[in-house]
DNA sequence: TACATGAACCTGTTCATACCTGTCTACTGT
DNA sequence: ACAGTAGACAGGTATGAACAGGTTCATGTA
């Protein structure tokens, strides 16, 4: 449960809901060991509840041992989170093979707005296109040299970015006419899209990913466990 | 899927005019996944009928996997709407589940060799069919009647048979002309396929399912964290 | 510098109250 | 025999309030 994809479980009562959601925090390292957590008047206020039902939810956490609590001071989380290892766990696109694959940079632009970094690149397989790829990343994170190895991951870490969660979304979509002339595609051609969003410990954005991907050459395989 | 939501028989019970209307709400999406009823009092009230009654009515939709009840708390919501799978969250195909979306089984064979029963189904919204789902689960599993409720998550359950690991693959095919006719789409049209293999604690087979999913009606979400 | 004070904030505990499900029993009409 | 009704009681869940006591820190005083 910690590595793998997280199910969308139904929580009923209102001390599962809480129990899990900061079990979910704390696992995935958003709180990591040593932080404090609110007190339980906020807790309270922040999640709709009563402070009874507040001890409930950290009466159960303490038995999972994962926070302690001391009395007049608050709760602290007692459980190292492992953070986010960029391979295991994601769904992640498989070329089924490309042994001439090349990454070519279209352009990097800032938005319009939000302080973000618009990073546009296009795969290549034996010449031709098989994956367009707009990634938005935060303009902090961007020297004014450009992106770090080439590399987006590689910028992001410069920068100290870590992504702990997120979420990906894979989709079918018709190519439309701009995308379809990079891609050197009919206008129309269905392509695999795939947008994944990822965020710091303090749901920060660190990146946003779309991509278009060759349904003849890419898929997507991904391996769960509870 | 169940057989006992469509029965044109006339429901002449309270009771079960009570869970036909109820699975109504719930299936078209009115009462959707996490939502809680109104309390077994307030529903008595509102259906002209004792709490005994409702409770039975409720006991039903437990059994369908349709709702659980939490003693203290109420009854909540567990199915959401048009699933791809009833129980697991990894990765979700979301239907828009319109309020007329059939399932039909198209057939339970013996697979040739290994054991292996092969279960055809096919889905529909709107009177138009919208995937197509090939099951093989272990023979040993089902018995000679049949599915258990007409629900392969129930088949299996009740052999005792549950999955804690597997994986999927998601990726993007044209139908081939048999897939195309069930399916009342051209051969060749794209569609998203996924394939599920899913794993005992022992490492035996539970099930492997491929889905054939129409491109504009389902995408495949995901979340990932830690 | 050293210390006492007190405000602010925190957890620990208890209580009454409301609402919910779980269960049982007695009764009615078909 | 069966489905449904009506009521009562037990026990779980959640709320809101009050009060006690621990911790921290800034402030004022000797």
């Amino acid at each position: 449960m910690y590595n793998s994809v997280v199910p969308e479980q139904v929580r009923h009562s209102k001390r599962s809901r809480l129990v899990s959601d900061l079990a979910a925090h704390i696992r995935s390292g958003r709180l990591s060991r040593g932080d404090r957590l609110p007190g339980e008047n906020q807790l309270a206020a922040r999640y709709s509840v009563s402070r009874g039902t507040v001890r409930s939810a950290l009466a159960e956490l303490q038995k999972q041992d994962l926070i302690t609590t001391e009395t007049g001071v608050g709760s602290f989380v007692t459980f190292d989170g492992a953070p986010l290892d960029q391979e295991i766990g994601w769904a992640r696109a498989l070329a089924d093979s490309g042994a001439d694959a090349t990454v070519e940079l279209l352009g990097i632009d800032l938005a319009e707005a939000d302080g973000l970094v618009v990073v546009r690149r296009r795969r290549s397989a034996a010449g031709r296109p098989v994956s367009l790829e707009t990634a938005l990343i935060p303009a902090s994170a961007v020297p004014a040299t450009g992106l770090v190895d080439d590399s987006i991951t590689a910028t992001l870490a410069a920068a100290g970015l870590r992504g702990v969660e997120g979420e990906q979304t894979i989709s079918v979509v018709p190519l439309d006419a701009a995308d379809a002339a990079l891609l050197d595609r009919a206008p129309g051609t269905p392509f695999l899209q795939a947008v994944r969003v990822t965020r710091a410990a303090d749901g920060a954005l660190v990146e946003q990913v779309t991509s278009l991907l060759d349904p003849e050459r890419f898929r997507f395989h991904l391996r769960f466990s509870s």
